[in-house]
DNA sequence: GGAATTTCTTGAATCGATCAAGTCTCCACG
DNA sequence: CGTGGAGACTTGATCGATTCAAGAAATTCC
């Protein structure tokens, strides 16, 4: 089935005048199968997938495509940072405190930039970041079971 | 004229349950006036106030006083952790890309949480964090500066 | 004032990330 | 194809921010 790739690294590394390197693929298709992972996650599903490639390399593969908007990157407060390839659509984020697990949240009133401070001190505001912090389902379920047998 | 002081960094520390020593005192005072600090920024003005105390110290001081609820610790992407005496009124930042200066910005929707995901994914979120990316007067004028140097 | 507790000092270590120099790879051109 | 040269990758050192650990000093409560 043509063109059902959900992903297709080759061009986007062309789209964005870069060489079309091994380590690159890799990096971009780990990120596709495991978004807002960290670089030292990244380079562990690489490896997994076959890929012989340093962690440095990671970092630098990570830091141009980062420089040349094929991803973007995040950084959680109080944990490492994250990359994703969906770029410039204004979408936020949902950290667990428990677990530092990123998932994606979009924008509930509109078109970017969705909010707008009300006083901006004579700022020019380019970009609304809004984090989320809470527990996920598994901390939650986790915690839970913990409490039960604390109390058992 | 009594009672016009904004801090009373003892009285603060007492109501924390917390010992009363010089350097805790000093990173509160020093805090008082320079908010959105950095623990090296406010070592560097602990230092210049007279009062003795290794940078170390300042990181324990900061470290108690954040667990125990006197401080908020705020750790903006791509620059150090920052600290303030702002506690628990769901305000949020406006930093500036250039020069990493934080200014608060006031929650514009109401009481907290002043905001939430659209789709929370099973998560129980329990804050909202919102920063807001720009650039400040000063960089901005910095700017135009070096810009009509450069075209000069 | 003195003992017990805690805080502070000194020094080392950690983590994530970057830098630097040499080697290897990609790809445009012959 | 075959090769040359820009630019990736590897190896190893380095960095900044923060934390850890053990002994010395300070604070609190009697
Ligand atoms: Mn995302
Ligand atoms: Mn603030
Ligand atoms: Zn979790
Ligand atoms: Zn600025």
């Amino acid at each position: 089935m043509p063109g059902s790739d959900v992903l297709d690294p080759t061009a986007l590394l062309r789209a964005a005048g870069l060489k079309v390197t091994r380590g690159r693929v890799a990096a971009l298709v780990a990120l596709g199968e495991h978004s807002h992972s960290s670089a030292e996650q990244l380079h562990t599903h690489i490896a997994a997938g076959g890929v012989p490639m340093t962690l440095q390399a990671v970092y630098l593969s990570l830091q141009v495509l980062t420089e040349h908007g094929v991803l973007r990157r995040i950084e959680p407060a109080g944990s490492a940072a994250r990359y994703e390839l969906r770029v410039g659509d204004n979408h936020h984020h949902l950290v667990c405190t428990g677990c530092s697990r990123v998932v994606d949240v979009d924008c509930m009133v509109g078109e970017a930039p969705c909010l707008l401070p009300a006083d901006a001190h004579g700022f020019s505001v380019q970009e609304t970041e809004l984090t989320f912090w809470g527990v996920c389902p598994d901390c939650a379920a986790q915690a839970a079971t913990t409490r039960e047998e604390g109390a058992a």
